[in-house]
DNA sequence: CCCCAGGCGGTTG
DNA sequence: CAACCGCCTGGG
């Protein structure tokens, strides 16, 4: 039970017929650029000639949206003040203590790198996406590359998902959303859609694994609802009665889906960061409730800075 | 032609 | 159980 309360500044503005929010004062921080950026999301892109520092645009519970910051203000385009306590708060993670999370962090590790990679990661926020959407990306993910797993899920959402409507969000929106804006299909609409049909949207090897997640989840044999309510452990060996789920898919899931912050994707990028500043006997236990968390901080250290 | 990309399933010793 | 291998596809 996350019982923070949210410290921020929100004042609700209108431009033009879009509604939007302005966020002031956020503590603990948050950088829209770096949590767009870090690999956890593949269905939110730059808006090419936007006015801000940074502004990202995507559809995200059924809705088109953007987020926009400059010098620390954080704008949510087509969002009132309802949407944002309701949806955007949340998925944001701006109902989140960073400032325990990250003093957590530091106090259980003795490794410098721990502390280098939070001054550059400072300001992600581990999004609460979509359950479905978030177990069906990582499996989209495996062995493959980020421009080709965005590319696959447009795919999908394009010829499987409902359209959204963008009206008034001109200058708000991913060059991909110029040509229509969709949700990601759901669980029913991609088994009924079948492998044939997956397996022509270029998914390659994983549209058995994507048609038996749909499979499971729309039958119930493996439900999402009950997952969120599940110990990581238990959680993740859940996901893994999946086709084509293991545990790195698992725990990105678990991570970036249903904010269980102690799930620990290890992927090539963290086996790197383990072998070069960690012992071998290194576990992820050892990073305490939020090594999730901690390894993002790494992740993005590493992947993007190269460990600078 | 090669190799690789945010893994996983299947097989083998 | 660890080690290894092949995998759709697109890009370098």
């Amino acid at each position: 039970m996350n019982t923070y309360k949210e410290t921020f500044k929100l004042t609700c503005g209108r431009e033009g017929s879009l509604d939007y929010i302005r966020l002031d004062d956020i503590s603990g921080g948050f950088s829209v650029k770096k949590t767009f950026d870090c690999g956890q999301c593949f269905r939110f892109d730059p808006v090419a000639d936007t006015k801000y520092e940074a502004e990202y645009a995507g559809v995200a519970f059924g809705r088109p949206v953007s987020f926009a910051e400059d010098s620390g203000t954080v704008f949510i385009f087509n969002s009132n003040e309802s949407d944002f306590y309701e949806l955007w708060m949340d998925y944001l993670g701006l109902d989140r203590d960073y400032d325990a999370i990250n003093a957590d962090i530091i106090d259980r590790s003795d490794k410098p790198v721990l502390a280098s990679a939070l001054e550059v990661g400072r300001g992600i926020r581990i999004l609460s996406q979509e359950h479905w959407e978030t177990l069906c990306s990582f499996i989209i993910s495996q062995n493959n590359n980020i421009p080709r797993i965005k590319k696959i899920i447009a795919n999908m959402s394009r010829e499987l998902g409902d359209k959204v409507d963008t009206h008034g969000m001109e200058g708000h929106l991913s060059d991909i959303m110029l040509d229509g804006a969709y949700c990601f299909p759901s669980a029913d609409t991609i088994r009924e859609a079948g492998i044939d049909a997956i397996s022509a949207l270029r998914t390659g090897f994983r549209a058995k694994y994507i048609c038996d997640a749909a499979e499971k989840v729309s039958n119930g044999s493996v439900s999402l609802d009950k997952i969120a309510e599940l110990d990581s452990p238990i959680a993740a060996a859940e996901l893994m009665k999946i086709k084509g789920v293991g545990p790195k898919v698992a725990a990105c899931t678990l991570l970036f889906g249903f904010s269980k912050y102690d799930a620990f994707p290890i992927d090539v990028w963290i086996k790197r960061v383990m072998a070069k500043y960690f012992p071998s006997d290194f576990t992820p236990e050892s990073l305490g409730s939020y090594a999730g968390i901690a390894q993002q901080y790494l992740f993005y250290y590493e992947r993007f800075l190269g460990g600078e």
